[in-house]
DNA sequence: GCTTGTATTTGAAACGCATCAAAGGGGCCG
DNA sequence: CGGCCCCTTTGATGCGTTTCAAATACAAGC
């Protein structure tokens, strides 16, 4: 169990210890029978470099890390597996913690990235960046994720306003005449989505527009409260389509609204937005609009290649990552619930992450399942 | 950006070196004053400790690597929950590292995880354990998970027997008279699964049991061909109830028989194993029993904390995580499907993992969107 | 054979921190 | 007042690499 150490490789191979470190990271310089045998020594040898002594010595390797609040959301997977491919193809390494929800253990895992000589670190930070200060003026690249503040610093985020453009455009292809946005506006990226709406309705000065705004925190809870009070309108006051403003939200208010004995999408059609894939597998699956995770987590890793090059960058950047039609997927499982001809959401919205990212990784996988 | 190092901190604080270090690792060592101050001095400065000098300095710290094949994998992702509450559990961290289906990269972050000085690692290996004689000899402990091999070294897999088992039970709960199990039996998990089926089927010579061989890739086509196949028997040479060794093979023959008009799970009953999420939102939503991943990462991390401890560990250990109805999930949608009462998967088989593994991380989080 | 120039190799000097033996500072007892 | 012992703090040492100026080897040109 003994380590073996540069130095045991140096001894062995009968050449200096410089020698054998050029050989790892210069070979280029030596003489191709020297790194020859200093490789056959290595592997003979077992040795394993001691990176965090290289990481002293060399400053910072070539990876990153990536801290996200959990990994079983797929929003969050879609913007590793983008920020991993990025990385990838700029040879950089990219290590991914999950913070569980704990907002304590975030800015652990985000210390412990900048200790250990990333060359940068992304983040999407589950609540409100009040750590940002600190964390501002830390001598790593930094990037957020899925969120934008006022705060210096770089950004990427979703462009919410076209989501809910594409929600609303959703709603006049359907037919709709009486919308119900349900959602508490007083969210940033809701109010947003709600923006993005009202701009897409302009046009359409026929269609009654409502919205009402849900409890603190979004809950299925608060969704099945406002499916209810929807339910119990006389017919003509009652909207024929309805927005959740989250797709809990609008699972809420589905749950409700079939409670009440209204048929979904029969008498009133449910939207919902954010691509929550426990929304697709629950028992009523959502037409919902998936804000675009792989670009996100793409963009993050390019401006963090954009710091690292330019050694002196710009203190602030916000990139909002647009929702194109491509990019993002309407899923019109919902509608179909009676029919038996339910979609795979998943798989809609695997394919079109892959249309929009010049790597067929995605599609691989996809194929070895199909 | 010019980085705080220790000195600068202990200069600021009027103290010495070693006292700012006492500070950061043995806190109680010191004066209540002094390490006021010094903390004040810290959180003043901005000064964040390098991780790779303490790890040189000190030797391991106390963080996991876990290497997964992807991370889009319901059954990756599970491991990954599992090992990170029990990790935390003992004050380690957990990293991630997705090798995204590349065995190069695999190997890469495994020596990359080796080399940090990480007191551990865990890897999902994604093919056969060939590159294992060059890690036996690694100086970190280093668990395989979801594989059994004669290399020695330590091992965490499913009892793959016990969910052939459950299938069994299931069919036999059912009333079924004729099975057809379908799969590839070359595969070692596959025959174990097959095993457990014979084993169960022991006690019920009346019912019929029959295996076909799938494809050599146990690809949705295979499992298509098979149910066409069947589907064009007599009807009463057809079985009652087939059971997919995977979840894409069922899901092929679940095609194959609806495409030919028979009805499931009407005429035939169709099952698969693997708790594949994919099957789970395909249009057939599928009868399935999940590995326990969850488990198998919880015990992943508790080998490891063993080798830790004992410091001269066993050569090798091999567990398997039994498949007991609690840590495993039958999930019985496709059943339902023709009469719209489609169970949740997503949410059982969370409830169900939430309920052997001791806290309550997951279940806070599913709450969280219902 | 000697000089100049190029291709390789060498080894000492950091890198930032944990450790630990040793020094310093009181307090208590005789 | 001296001797002890315990609680704190000190700072030199080494962890395994990379780096880089300097040394060496070798080849070509005169």
């Amino acid at each position: 169990m003994a380590k073996v150490k540069i130095s045991d490789v140096a001894r062995e191979a009968g050449v200096s210890l410089g020698t054998v470190s050029n050989a790892l990271n210069h070979p280029d310089k030596l003489r191709p029978e020297t790194l020859k045998l200093i490789n056959e020594t290595i592997s003979r040898l077992g040795y394993l470099p001691n990176q965090s002594a290289r990481q002293l010595a060399g400053g910072a390797t070539k990876s990153f890390g990536l801290v996200l609040p959990r990994l079983d959301h797929g929003f969050s997977l879609q913007i590793a597996s983008g920020a991993h491919n990025e990385a990838r193809k700029h040879g950089y390494d990219l290590l991914i913690a999950n913070a569980d929800n704990d907002d304590i253990l975030e800015d652990h895992y985000l210390r412990y990235f900048m200790g250990t000589q990333m060359s940068g670190v992304m983040v999407q930070p589950m609540a409100s960046p009040d750590w940002h200060p600190a964390m501002a003026k830390m001598p790593v690249p930094i990037v957020h994720l899925d969120i934008h503040c006022s705060e210096p610093g770089y950004y990427v985020a979703a462009d919410n306003e076209a989501q809910g453009r594409i929600i609303a455009e959703l709603a006049i292809a359907r037919g709709a005449h009486h919308i119900v946005v349900v959602g508490r506006a007083a969210f940033m990226q809701l109010t947003l989505r709600v923006l993005g709406i009202h701009k897409a309705l302009a046009l359409h000065p026929d269609i009654k527009i409502e919205v009402i705004d849900a409890g603190e925190w979004n809950t299925a809870a608060d969704g099945y409260g406002i499916g209810a009070q929807i339910a119990e309108r006389p017919a003509n006051e009652r909207p024929d389509f309805v927005v959740g403003l989250t797709d809990v939200l609008a699972s809420g208010v589905i749950s409700a609204l079939v409670d009440k004995g209204i048929s979904v999408p029969g008498q009133v059609r449910v939207a919902g937005c954010d691509g929550n894939p426990l929304a697709w597998s629950g028992s009523v699956p959502l037409t919902t609009v998936a804000p675009p995770g792989y670009e996100i987590g793409r963009k993050g890793v390019q401006l963090l290649m954009e710091q690292i090059e330019n050694k002196a960058p710009a203190k602030t950047k916000h990139i909002r990552v647009g929702s194109t039609a491509r990019t993002v997927t309407a899923v019109t499982a919902a509608e179909d619930i009676n029919r038996q001809e339910l979609v795979r959401p998943f798989l809609l919205e695997r394919a079109s992450t892959q249309a929009s990212s010049q790597t067929d990784a995605t599609a691989i996988n996809l194929g070895a399942y199909l």
